[in-house]
DNA sequence: CTGGATCCTGCTCGATACTG
DNA sequence: CAGTATCGAGCAGGATCCAG
């Protein structure tokens, strides 16, 4: 299994700060959670085009030790049920987020124009294309 | 030799706004000329503790192809003479960065409470203690 | 449906030696 | 002084199969 370690070198602010939104799908798991409110796990999946399951739960399972996302479990019998949503913690980041995302949008450029808008953040994500 | 590559399915504003302030030692890069000014290679590599020359040159030479920063050759004859500041375009995104990092100042509290004070940021930064 | 267990690849980061 | 060349280790990220 993979587990993330050795990030207590972090010293600064900043550093933390930035820990929490790197990584290849973390700010594009917070960017779908933005958007869609509570989401369930597949559709986390279907979103993110092209990751994989060991990686996308790795991905979550260490946004959620790190406070940023919440899991509810609906467990409906037979069918698990699980559902994913950010945390209030989170929220609180998300003004500079969109600072940042502000500023990436004025100096940068897709190099694919069909991949949709993000519908809250206003930048373009990795989204799946509408069928 | 090191040469930072695939780092082209940023997608996003967002992500694309990450990419060039994470990495171990961007960030700290960033924080060092935005504290000095203007500033020497071997001050760089001073204030950055543990950092190799190898690592800190292929950390330069990315943030120089990404324009976050802008090299001053002063050669004097024999002793070459390497300057380091940030860029003008750089200089733009530090009001987001500073978003995160006062942010980061509610939620985070060093581990290391003898580490001074970035002068600036006003964050803790993984500077050299003062003799 | 929601992941866990395994195995694997290649990048990131580092130590050391060397040079104009 | 300001790097480059080379070698190497460890971890982030990935593919695939399997299970409750």
């Amino acid at each position: 299994m993979y587990q993330k370690k050795k990030q207590e070198d972090i010293r600064c602010p900043l550093e933390y700060a930035i820990s929490l939104i790197s990584g290849k799908w973390n700010s594009r798991v917070l960017c779908v959670l933005h958007t869609y409110g509570t989401v369930r796990y597949s559709k986390i999946r279907d979103e993110l085009v092209s990751v994989s399951d060991a990686v996308l739960s790795a991905t979550l399972k260490e946004m959620l030790n790190k406070n940023l996302i919440v899991k509810h479990v609906l467990s409906t019998e037979l069918t698990p049920h699980v559902e994913y949503s950010l945390s209030d913690y989170c929220k609180t980041l998300l003004p500079a987020l969109q600072e940042l995302c502000k500023w990436g949008g004025v100096h940068f450029t897709s190099h694919d124009e069909s991949i949709p808008l993000c519908k809250r953040c206003g930048c373009n994500t990795n989204m799946k294309k509408e069928p």
